[in-house]
DNA sequence: AATGAATGAGATTTCATTCAT
DNA sequence: TATGAATGAAATCTCATTCAT
């Protein structure tokens, strides 16, 4: 039973994906402040005013940028996720993935750390925040119930799933990060296969 | 018995101390851009003008101020690393400090991550990067050669140290962050051993 | 019968020209620095931020303005230039018209000798520099062409053309500045008859 | 009976040429508004406050710096006009002293003619164009009063002698700033005969 | 007399947002 | 719905001048 919009309606929606695009290119480049709805207009090939038919204001537009693109990135992962495979080997593949996807989306993944509480300050700043977290938390929520499968299935220790997930989450964002910062060419399946070890050997040697 | 400074160049540091102080009141609270002269100077309590004899300009300033924050930070984790102690429990202690600074440091750390690559973009971005790599690096080679050392005393497994002392860092700040994004009273001593427990034994059982 | 431009595109000129209308009148009265975009924009009648859909900056909306005076004043003297009359007649008309102009536009004038270098050291005075010359040069051209014509016929004797044009503009130019300053009513027919008789004749009785 | 200043106002004084050197330099290079005092203290080796003890403000700074110029200035033609020469020859050689004299200052010659309106307009103008006008007027007579003598010998027409004296001035003051909004190397000997040529014989040939 | 830190008014410029067409 | 001209608040930075030492 899907939904089917009319032409009108379907049109609106390819224009609004449009301005979308054009503001992930100019936003990721200037970050939220630099950027300006001038160029995101003229990228987009709308005047400026136009803008404002798709979008309540420049920070609405903004959020709806990062929002679709995390939802993109849930996909992603949910893809991972719910292979038939040992927790273990799926955690490798999950880091795998998440290290592509901020390799390949580290201007978008830069603007988020770097925004994301900057836009709490702003006016309307908890409206902002609540419109993200749901989308940190099932992305969490998903990565700490493969946990919770792997401590049933005696792979891993009765460690906290949510804190792991979370542990998962911020080694890979923190390492692509790094290196970014470092101007070093991302090894993400070098990166990948330490970050991996480390989740699940650490590093002492039990002696 | 000789004067270092001068009355008045002691002065004149105290007054630019004063100055950093504020900064960091106001520039924690609002962020980089947010944050206004007009406002740091007033809760300085010197006039606006004044603020350009002491910094070249808003940017200068923010980023002296950074600088001493990292400095302190270097300063206390310094102490945790010179102990005379196994590695396995320096680490444990490390990682405690760093939660803890984190914590009690939080708006800053959020607004190293928020503006730190924000710089990069902005004019004179790349003297910005210049002043702060430096720091980070130093405290990365602090910990890596802690690691260095565990590896040495058979301690640790032969693991890549400079990769893990970025790991150590990445899950502290991270694990800081996301409590204080979700406005969870961060549980300090708790988010430390869970990251002590994760980095010395990983998660696997090994079965 | 096309329209050249359309309604909007002529409005757009119109409100331009309003904005250099009123532009003229406020460096006319304080000169290029001391002149603020807050007074031309209320002579204007437009908001500050107006100025700049219209001109990239103060300086920019400064040489429009005395650009779009220099060129009328060339148009001007290109009339009295191509009369059919003897050369000397044409040079004493040609001085009565300066003067005349000078007369009139005395403010103007004397902003564009006082600014004229001054945007030299200021930024971008070399791009200042180039939009001027080219209208001097062309000026002096026109009146040194005359006199090539008079020396042809022999009216004139063999005096070199170029610097004789500059001595023309010279002297008109400093008499009207000169009564200027010194707060004199200008005697325009005065002036012109006595710069006439002096280029045409010398001062020297040949005795 | 020459006044005998006491060491301490002599000191003084040299203080004050020290100073008025350095605003020379300052000013000439950058003009009246774009001149910091900063500068000229740094240049003259005073502290900015100081230069309060010896001038009112900025522009007094700057209207004296330029009266001692103008002075030396009379000084030179001075010497010119008082040599027992024919008129014609002492015109001539008062060509070729003013000519040389803007060449080698044209710097400061720009600068008068740039900002001396611009003064009328600032704050308390009046009495900048009061201290000017009587330093013009001397020179102006005195070169009249030339004319009037070769009037007196049969040498020069019955031309208005302040009139002719005010072209002489702007002969050669327009001639020097002409070659040097050009850029070109000032011919001053060339100039001069030039200038000297035609103030005597004018350009008509009488046919 | 000399200093130079402190001042704060004031200028230019940017840009998100509005609104008449 | 689309436009883009107009707006004007706001922000940074400069610098002549003052004044306590």
């Amino acid at each position: 039973m899907t939904e089917l919009l009319s032409r009108k309606d379907r049109e609106r929606q390819a224009k609004r994906q449009d301005i979308l695009k054009a503001a992930r290119v100019v936003f990721a480049e200037k970050g939220l402040h630099a950027a300006t709805l001038d160029e995101i207009a003229e990228k987009a090939e709308f005047a400026k005013g136009t803008l404002y038919t798709y979008f309540e204001n420049k920070e609405d537009l903004f959020v709806s940028m990062l929002e679709q693109e995390i939802l993109d990135f849930h996909e992603e992962l949910k893809l991972v996720l719910s292979r038939d495979l040992p927790p273990a080997e799926i955690l490798s593949q999950l880091v795998r993935a998440m290290m592509t996807a901020f390799d390949q989306n580290m201007d978008l993944m830069r603007l988020l750390s770097q925004e994301r509480s900057a836009l709490a300050t702003c006016r309307g700043g908890d409206q902002m925040e609540a419109r993200f977290l749901p989308h940190f938390h099932r992305l969490n929520a998903a990565v700490a119930s493969l946990v919770r499968r792997g401590i049933a299935q005696g792979a891993f220790h009765r460690i906290d799933p949510e804190r792991t997930a979370t542990a998962v989450f911020n080694l890979c964002h923190g390492a692509a990060m790094s290196s970014y910062l470092n101007s070093k060419k991302v090894d993400s399946p070098g990166e990948a296969a330490f970050i991996t070890a480390l989740l699940l050997q650490g590093i002492a040697t039990g002696r």
